[in-house]
DNA sequence: AGCTAATACCTAAGTAAATTTGGTATTTAA
DNA sequence: TTAAATACCAAATTTACTTAGGTATTAGCT
């Protein structure tokens, strides 16, 4: 609520520069982690971007749950202080879906950072 | 033509990472080259990452229409070796849209290389 | 001369992937 | 008892592309 309140407030631009690299980002971050839940997820961006990149639930869970139709991840109920909790891995074929999606957004960002890092030609 | 083929034969996933990107991409050349024409853009950006990202002609002009249309961008025409060229560069205004556009890029690209590096938490 | 590729511009239909907005339910803290 | 945080989800809409066409000129090959 604070975020969204926070988001209106500071134009967080950067949300558009999100799309199309929701689905890597969450298979690095289960590359990382074995197993997530989608709302940990939200958190866990936020963390380390300080804030800065904020998933939205609304892209979140039709991602996971293509993800999971797509038989990339699985998932495992738990209750946890009275909480539902729905934790998410990569399966095995996923692992190697998770490889390829996460070194093709490193060799994006290198390419944009190419472009960025550009000195004027003239 | 050559690289559409290419296009089809390596399946360059990069593509769809640039969702979102690709104002502020044309925006950062705009700042480096002063006055580019679209085909021109197109060229740069592949250039720049050895094929591995192409600007599509057709999400390309449309972008820089609604550039032009909010202001940012203004055109003058050319005629060069017979052909016609559309020459866009900065507005004043523009300028100042560019540079915000471009550091919120830069930001991104940074956020997106701490999500990247992560180290395991387990 | 005739063909293809490259140069240079453009639009419209379709699609993918978000956002926006709504909903449910429990726990924690003021 | 009320708001905020935790935790999940779906549907309608919007955005921003891709795909697939189109026009026209020049360069290069055979």
């Amino acid at each position: 609520m604070v975020f969204k309140i926070l988001m209106y407030i500071c134009d967080m631009q950067q949300q558009t520069y999100l799309k199309g690299c929701l689905s890597a980002i969450v298979l690095q971050l289960l590359q990382d982690n074995k197993r997530m839940y989608g709302y940990e997820i939200t958190q866990r961006v936020r963390e380390i971007t300080a804030g800065e990149l904020q998933l939205t639930e609304g892209a979140l869970y039709p991602t996971l749950h293509k993800l999971e139709a797509e038989g990339v991840l699985t998932t495992e109920n738990a209750l946890v202080d009275g909480r539902n909790r729905k934790y998410y891995k990569l399966t095995e074929n996923g692992q190697q879906q998770a490889q390829s999606a996460v070194s093709e957004l490193a060799d994006f960002v290198t390419n944009l950072q190419k472009i960025l890092n550009l000195k004027p030609s003239l």
